[in-house]
DNA sequence: GCAAGGTC
């Protein structure tokens, strides 16, 4: 290696100008370094004297920031109009250095051309020995005889790095080539799906939401888009939920030492008379029996090290900061010095940290300086090594605080409140965990079990500094084995099942992690880029609802029976790269077969397009070109329309195939009965029906699609559309129609004609067709149970009662659960309001004031015998049942006026 | 005008 003695001039490149900073702090020791502006602001060149085994070098440290180099598409194809999108997966590509990377390309040109040596310091992950190839290739145009290592460390510690400039690597050809792989795969399917349906909706539907809808992108990626996968399943949920109600015996027990509450064992029966037979069994031999007194030492552990995702999380949980925001502000707090590195995997200290010093800078602090101080006494015994959470990348540390801070004079609430989380973060991994005296207490009545437990907090320990999380606890009295005691109270209570919250930003992070979509650094992006897109909304209490937009889209992918919405995709696209790290796979194999199969699955995407028309349909109307456009022909009339009076309805086939009976008053009158989906011809007949007025009503000869409808219907039927025929409305239920119905609620309706608001009133208001009301709507009567059905019904729901809890809507909808099969209830749409009542129960009242007292217990009684006087409590009054939510016994959980409260 | 990944 040596050359005689003579020194060599050594280029070492780092990922970023702080690792470069520490190398050349560390391999210099700081004597007799110097430092000297590069071509850009930020890429400092640090130099020194070394001596790698035995050969003097004159060191270059200098740094790039990040990737150097993008791919992109030869210019022919950058045009969005220059070509078919399904060319984009063949279309030459090339890697470019951007605008903006030029004066960092420029240093590292001017200083490879007096070196011999490239070293490579980017991170020793896949990225970074991608990076380092860029740099190899930048440096080797301009030089090509440089002798290029590569230095592998973990840590930017004294001893890993001297040991890694003494024993420099070759480059890992295989992880680059898994990241030039994922490159290539993400910009071709990226830019093929954007393109596709950007062109193919953008100007066919009037997407008013997002005010000027001429200059929207419909991005695809193959991150954001199960991304927003998430948020839609999960909204799917909420929205399909239907309420179930549930019973429970709860029991109270007052003594002199206070109040303790039983909780019955079984938790709670679907089954209202095994509740009640239970509860009868319990009431007449009401005495109680300690079973069993337990009294445990419990254990709350403080959390892991902080990582960039569990920053993110907690920022959004503690201060509702989202995670684009937090991720800027602990940047800022990073490059003034306060906190280490924020894009970080790794929750676990190295054992070489000295986290004692970490602590002792923090002992001045106002408010957490005393518990620093009580950490570092030895007597206190709150010390405890971190926990180690299991992750590491082996480039940075967990979050922590690198500088004491009591708060700087330009730091926002933002930054003061990150900063805190962050210290107090760090001294509670290293404080002992909260101690906690658990007892519990178990009865028996009449053979039932019951159980109440409390707790008392003997040591707070961590959460004496980590003011973010508490420990509840509640005292009971005292119990001995074999007491006997008479309940105070003895209750059957009623109770809903709920539906599972909206997605919250941590939620979202959290799924994203699990699936591994996007990495620590680039999750928020991912999520910023579904609320930019307009395809979610955000909540104030950070909860993530998709747009109309977002959900079209995944519905339509999802009606063509794709799972691009889903994250399987990443997942193997993940497993092969991985694959192509390891050697076991080639970079060409991979990208030959993953581009060959979503190329496939992008023609018959475009085949299926209509799937997607079809969801975009459900929430936008088409605008007025492409309306006219699509419907072809003038038709053959039916009737005269019942709406207008004044014009014929005629028969029509969309472009998209679906066949309707339109009024030739469009757009006056705009009234429209759309047939079912399964229609394939449709030809109007001589033959006038007998029995719909006002004649003639002429009749339709249609021919269904087989595999479209149920076996037990004939492909052929002669039908009418005037209300008679019940096999139309059946098979419209079941299949659905080609209908395209107008955006709802969200987005602005003010343009419509009065006349459309005309025909609007006299179609019923769940499914949109005429001919019936809401009351006889063949698809509220059946429990739907294609699911693309029932998520159109829940669309389609039209405000039919305000709620009486917030104002908003309600739908009609159906229950479909064991005990309420069939039964029709109305549920408020509103964000957050989850008010429902049974449809039966309004009918029975009175109206007025009288609906919401004869929602519970009365009319419910009268359906099921009478409930009201059976029960007597241990205490001689009569028990009726009550609320679970608010335990007024005048009403019955589901039908409680303050359920939300 | 399109992706996701680095980082400033």
């Amino acid at each position: 290696m040596s050359n005689g003695g003579r020194s060599i001039s050594v280029l070492n490149v780092a990922e970023k100008p702080s690792v470069a900073k520490s190398v050349a702090t560390i391999l210099s020791r700081n004597q007799g370094m110097r430092v000297r502006e590069g071509r850009s602001r930020y890429n400092k060149i640090f130099e020194f004297n070394y001596s790698i085994r035995g050969q003097p070098c004159r060191m270059l440290v200098t740094s790039v920031t990040g990737h150097v180099m993008e791919l992109d598409f030869d210019d022919r194809y950058r045009k969005w109009y220059s070509c078919d999108p399904a060319a984009l997966f063949e279309a030459p590509v090339r890697k470019i250095v951007p605008q903006d990377k030029l004066d960092i390309k420029r240093t590292l040109e001017e200083e490879s051309r007096r070196c011999q040596w490239l070293v490579l310091w980017l991170d020793c992950d896949r990225e970074g020995e991608n990076i380092a190839f860029e740099v190899i290739d930048i440096c080797t145009a301009v030089n090509q005889r440089l002798t290029i290592k590569r230095a592998r460390f973990s840590a930017l510690i004294e001893r890993e790095i001297h040991e890694s400039v003494q024993n420099l690597v070759e480059p890992n050809q295989w992880f680059a080539h898994a990241v030039d792989a994922r490159q290539e795969i993400d910009l071709r399917i990226g830019a093929s799906f954007t393109r596709f349906q950007t062109m193919l909706l953008r100007d066919a539907f009037v997407i008013d939401s997002v005010g000027d809808d001429r200059n929207l992108v419909l991005s695809y990626g193959p991150c954001q888009f199960p991304t927003l996968g998430f948020v839609v399943e999960r909204y799917w949920e909420v929205q399909s939920h239907e309420p179930e109600e549930f019973w429970a015996i709860n029991c109270n027990h007052r003594s002199e030492e206070g109040l303790a509450t039983f909780n019955w064992m079984r938790g709670h029966l679907f089954d209202y008379t095994c509740a009640v037979i239970i509860y009868e069994m319990c009431i007449q031999e009401p005495s109680a029996t300690v079973t069993k007194v337990r009294q445990q030492e419990k254990y709350k552990y403080p959390p892991h090290p902080l990582n960039t995702i569990e920053l993110e999380k907690r920022a959004s949980r503690y201060f509702r900061m989202s995670s684009e925001h937090t991720m800027k502000v602990a940047e800022e707090l990073y490059q003034a010095g306060f906190i280490s590195y924020p894009r970080t995997e790794t929750d676990s200290f190295s054992a070489r940290t000295n986290l004692q010093a970490i602590v002792q800078e923090q002992l001045e602090h106002p408010v957490w300086g005393s518990y620093a101080q009580q950490l570092l006494d030895p007597g206190s015994g709150l010390w405890r090594n971190p926990s180690n959470g299991g992750h590491d990348d082996k480039a940075h540390p967990p979050i922590h605080p690198t500088k004491f801070s009591p708060g700087e004079n330009n730091w926002s609430q933002d930054h003061h409140k990150l900063y805190e989380l962050v210290v107090r973060h760090f001294l509670a991994c290293v404080s002992q965990p909260a101690v906690g005296a658990e007892t519990t207490v178990e009865i028996d009545i009449a053979g039932e079990q019951f159980a109440a437990s409390g707790r008392v907090i003997i040591a707070k320990n961590y959460l004496d500094v980590y003011r973010f999380e508490s420990w509840g606890g509640s005292v009971i009295p005292t119990y001995l084995p074999g007491q006997q005691f008479v309940p105070t109270t003895l209750t059957l209570d009623s109770g809903v099942t709920r539906p599972p919250p909206l997605l919250s930003e941590a939620d979202l992070l959290s799924c994203m992690d699990k699936a591994g979509i996007g990495t620590d650094a680039t999750m928020h992006d991912h999520i910023k880029k579904l609320l930019d897109r307009f395809y979610v909304t955000k909540d104030q209490n950070t909860r993530f609802s998709p747009t109309n937009l977002g959900e079209a889209l995944v519905m339509g992918y999802d009606d063509m029976g794709y799972k691009l919405w889903k994250p399987n995709l990443r997942s193997m696209m993940e497993f092969d790269m991985k694959a192509v790290s390891e050697g076991s796979k080639s970079k060409t194999e991979v990208l030959q077969t993953c581009l060959q199969q979503m190329k496939a699955c992008f023609i018959d995407a475009r085949l299926n397009k209509e799937k997607l028309f079809e969801a975009m349909s459900v929430f936008f109307d088409r605008s007025n070109r492409s309306v006219r456009e699509d419907q072809h022909g003038t038709g053959e009339v039916v009737r005269l329309c019942q709406l207008c009076n004044q014009s014929n309805m005629v028969l029509k086939q969309s472009r998209d195939g679906n066949f309707m009976v339109s009024c030739l008053g469009y757009p006056l009158c705009r009234n429209v009965v759309w047939l079912p989906g399964s229609v394939s011809e449709a030809a109007i007949t001589s033959s006038v029906c007998n029995s719909c007025t006002p004649r003639p009503i002429h009749m339709i000869q249609f021919k269904f699609r087989r595999s479209e409808i149920p076996p037990n219907y004939n492909v052929d039927h002669l039908g009418c559309i005037g209300g008679c025929d019940d096999i139309l409305r059946q098979l419209t239920e079941i299949c659905g129609t080609g209908s395209r119905m107008p955006a709802r609620g969200r987005g602005s309706t003010q343009s419509q004609s009065t006349a459309q608001t005309i025909s609007r009133q006299q179609m019923c208001t769940n499914c949109r067709q005429t001919g019936h009301s809401l009351g006889d709507c063949p698809s509220v009567v059946s429990a739907a149970s294609h699911s693309r059905t029932r998520r159109r019904s829940t669309h389609d729901g039209e405000a039919s009662v305000p709620c009486s809890t917030c104002g908003a809507s309600c739908t009609v909808r159906t229950a479909n659960t064991a005990n309420n099969r069939g039964r029709k209830f109305y549920s408020c749409q509103a964000q957050g309001c989850n008010f429902f009542v049974w449809a039966d129960s309004l009918d029975s009242g009175t109206g007025g004031g009288g609906r919401r007292d004869s929602n519970g217990v009365s009319s419910r009684g009268r359906g099921r015998g009478s409930r009201g006087s059976t029960f007597v409590s241990v205490t001689g009054e009569p028990v009726t049942g009550r609320c679970f939510a608010c335990g007024d016994p005048s009403h019955f959980a589901n039908a409680c006026p303050n359920r939300n409260a």
